[in-house]
RNA sequence: GGCGCUAUCGUCUAACGGUUAGGACAGAGCCCUCUCAAGGCUUAAAUAGGGGUUCGAUUCCCCUUAGCGCUACCA
């Protein structure tokens, strides 16, 4: 029985490589029908806020995938103490009395690295023991073997086979002098007893499992499988972070800058992972379906963005399509928070009538707010007049055209084929082409020259906008 | 500094010793067309460098270079 864990700290808003991180271990879970968990890795008291925490939750919501089982390991703190001290009991940790930081100033990393603090190892258990009843304060560091030739291993499902010299582990701290089990220690007593059977995490972690290894080895546990999964990088090279690139790391501003939560998840699948085919648009499915460690990468991916543009154009571009594939009442629906966003008065039927028009002309929902706003405000924002002069064409023949038009949809049958049978008809008397004829009531009535198709737009708006309108632009002209 | 991981078009990636090195996004051009989109077609663009192994290396090995990660009583 498969049971992964997505285990986010909660010292920041939801980073897109975490969110990946969390898709990837729930294709794995649904892929091989097992369990996701959700566990929060909150050992860290003075740098958790409950904001990171809201804004988790608010990023996996959006996500809309869910979990099992949800745990939070400061709820578990007896646990770790407890198999902390297992470790200690069976002699494969001792206690350190050194004061913290008292290395602090060896810096000079001109040999190799450190690896225990001098004399700590040799205390004998008699004066370890009495120390510690004593009150004084120590943290617990496990005993890495230091005999010749020592090393640990473990066999990576994306990574491959590896091995490091114990000789390069250093005895990384287990329990802090406040009680608190670190990172370490309370992750491994975390997944050792919640069962957890594979470890999907960042490769930032892969040179920690060596510790890891040795500690499951210490409590007497199989280690679970590890994959570890390449960064997420900014196109600088630079490691994403908030202070560096701002906002592009958050979920929440994908949310918000109008992307379909299930496209998104189809762009952040891509980076780092491929199905080996040339499919590239996948619904939830069909990624659960095909989804195997043996299509994760190896080297890091580029997250796309720039200064101006936050968004990944790939990204942009599975959105648009995936717009373009909605049912329009599934759209309208989804449109509706940006329209209210945007400031206007939508309701779900005019919405409803408007989302045709606008769907293969959006990339994001939020786009509603720059290309559908003449249907839903009352006065058009001030345009240039010249704009309402058709190609070759001059304002005589703009106004002449419009004052034509103004007659016509006054009472013709408004719906698609009436406008454009009397609209086309009315261009040979006035000797104008059919485009130059519709240019300018285009720009009359959406005050500007790009917009949806000129009749059902016409429509959707009703006559006596149109004409309103129109009216407004033969002013203009005079 | 030490240890580790990685290296194919601008970006995401395919090719698990033999291909004219493929696809997608973004770019350019053309077509379609009432504008804008959408769609169709075309085009430009890559195996980091150097050594091996092999009849043959993008692919296997070594070195160099570069990037990233870890090196906390953070996670």
């Amino acid at each position: 029985m498969v049971r992964v864990r997505f285990a986010p700290s909660p010292t920041g808003y939801l980073h897109i490589g975490s969110a990946r991180t969390f898709i990837f271990n729930w294709l794995y879970a649904r892929h091989n029908s097992g369990t996701m968990i959700l566990r929060i890795d909150d050992t860290d008291v003075e740098r958790n806020t409950q904001q990171s925490l809201d804004s988790i939750f608010d990023g996996l919501k959006w996500l809309e995938l869910g979990w099992d089982e949800f745990y939070r390991q400061s709820e578990r703190l007896d646990l770790h103490r407890a198999a902390t001290l297992s470790i200690l009991d069976k002699g494969l940790a001792y206690r350190d009395f050194t004061p913290a930081h008292a290395d602090a100033e060896d810096k000079d990393r001109t040999g190799s690295t450190w690896l225990f603090n001098p004399g700590a190892r040799e205390v004998s258990k008699e004066e370890s023991d009495r120390r510690a009843a004593a009150g004084e304060p120590f943290v617990i560091r496990y005993l890495v073997p230091r005999d010749q030739d020592r090393v640990v291993s473990f066999n990576d499902a994306v990574y491959g086979e590896q091995t490091k010299s114990c000789a390069d582990i250093e005895d990384f701290a287990l329990l802090r002098s406040n009680g608190g089990p670190t990172y370490h220690m309370a992750s491994c007593a975390d997944d050792a007893d919640l069962r957890i059977t594979h470890i999907i995490r960042g490769q930032d972690h892969l040179t920690n499992t060596f510790k890891h290894v040795l500690i499951f080895e210490a409590l007497d546990v199989t280690p679970p499988v590890f994959a570890h999964l390449p960064l997420l990088i900014a196109p600088d090279g630079a490691k994403l972070s908030k202070r560096k690139h701002g906002p592009v790391v958050s979920v929440t501003t994908y949310r918000d800058g109008g992307f379909l939560s299930h496209a998104y998840v189809n762009f952040l699948c891509l980076l780092g992972w491929s199905p080996k085919d040339d499919r590239e648009q996948m619904t939830r499915q069909e990624l659960t379906d095909v989804f195997t460690f043996g299509g994760i990468n190896r080297s890091n991916a580029v997250v796309n963005f720039t200064e101006e543009d936050p968004f990944d154009p790939k990204a942009v571009w599975l959105n648009s399509s995936l717009i373009r594939t909605l049912p329009l009442d599934d759209l309208s629906r989804e449109l509706m928070p940006f329209a209210q966003a945007a400031g206007f008065d939508a309701t779900p039927e005019k919405l409803r009538a408007v989302t045709p028009l606008i769907q293969e002309r959006i990339k994001t929902l939020k786009d509603i707010g720059e290309v559908a706003d003449f249907f839903f405000i009352d006065e058009l924002k001030p345009y240039d007049p010249a704009e309402l002069v058709p190609q070759k064409g001059d304002s005589a023949m703009a106004l002449s055209v419009l004052k034509r038009a103004r007659e016509v949809l006054a009472d013709c049958v408004f719906d698609h084929d009436g406008l454009e049978s009397s609209l086309r008809a009315a261009a040979g008397p006035l000797n104008v082409k059919a485009g130059q004829m519709f240019q300018p009531v285009r720009v009359a009535v959406c005050g500007r020259k790009n917009a949806p198709p000129l009749f059902e737009t016409l429509q959707v708006l009703g006559r006596d906008t149109c004409l309103r309108r129109i009216d407004r632009a033969i002013q203009m002209l005079s």
